[in-house]
DNA sequence: CTTAACGCCTGAAGGC
DNA sequence: TGCCTTCAGGCGTTAA
């Protein structure tokens, strides 16, 4: 579910509730999140830890301890946090893991579906995720001609290209179509057609879309949540995800279509997304 | 090497 | 009401 302007909500939710906290207890309620290690592994690893930092890269979370070990997670489809300054008398629904504080706090980890995935890293073990991981759309390393290089090497179309997180990471089915929209592509258009210049104006597109969509703490179409429980308001400014049979906001020429692209939802407009097709 | 399909899970929504 | 199918913001694995 979250894409990188979700994802960068959450660190900040995370940033204020649970920076400088000590754990004090982590109960796993469901061992398929974790990864390579046991639960008794798990928890002693994390037992007394502080928080330093909690980092983004990409779509993926790093939570640094004080003793720079780190918990690397990514919440996939569902998964999402929930802080309480104290246990709330409620029950949540598919709570996978909790993390008690000294101080009382809890930070439950929701994921309905289960995909998301948590790992640790001792202190200079490098993170092997990141070994093939695109650059972060907002890396200063990223400039069109080395965007446009990447793309020269593949032949899927331009919003498979932009899904592939080895090309770039962070965007995800929403953000890869109103990407296209803003830079006027064509989803279907060979990666390797791009121009120099489409490649420029797309790079522009994304960062510009995510600058927004960070702004508006991410789009929430069913149940996107930040750390303190609040929806997302960027799907008010969406311009074609799930506006199939609208008229395009833009040229106000053309109905949006949705099309499949492996087995995934695209949405478009056929008229001012016309590109060099 | 690249690419497409499948599988992981649960729940909501729509057709019949 | 219930059963069945499809779909969902992601991605690792597998097979071609």
């Amino acid at each position: 579910m979250p894409e990188l302007p979700e994802v960068e909500t959450i660190v900040k939710g995370l940033r204020s509730c649970v920076l400088n906290k000590t754990i004090s207890k982590v109960t796993v309620l469901h061992v398929k999140l974790l990864a390579k290690r046991s639960v008794i592994a798990f928890k002693s690893f994390l037992g007394n830890e502080t928080i330093a930092q909690v980092k983004r890269r990409g779509k993926y979370i790093v939570i640094v301890f004080k003793s720079n070990k780190r918990l690397l997670l990514h919440l996939r489809m569902t998964g999402k946090f929930i802080y309480k300054q104290a246990a709330p008398s409620l029950k949540f629904n598919h709570i996978r893991l909790i993390f008690n504080f000294i101080d009382g706090s809890i930070l439950y980890y929701q994921d309905l579906r289960i995909f998301g995935t948590f790992s640790l890293f001792n202190p200079l073990e490098e993170i092997s995720e990141f070994k093939a991981l695109g650059p972060d759309p907002f890396s200063k390393t990223l400039n069109p001609s080395c965007f446009i290089a990447k793309l020269k090497k593949r032949t899927v179309p331009i919003k498979n290209a932009l899904l592939d997180q080895r090309l770039i990471s962070g965007l995800g089915n929403i953000y890869t179509c109103e990407a296209l929209f803003r830079a006027k592509i064509n989803p279907l258009l060979p990666s390797n057609k791009l121009s120099l210049a489409q490649a420029a104006t797309l790079l522009k597109s994304i960062r510009a879309l995510l600058t927004l969509a960070i702004k508006y703490n991410g789009t929430t179409i069913n149940d996107f949540r930040s750390v303190d429980d609040k929806a997302g308001r960027f799907q008010k400014l969406l311009k074609v995800y799930q506006k199939q049979g609208q008229t395009c906001p833009r040229c106000k020429k053309a109905e949006i279509i949705r099309i499949k692209q492996n087995q995934r939802s695209t949405f478009y407009c056929p008229f001012c997304q016309k590109s060099n097709l």
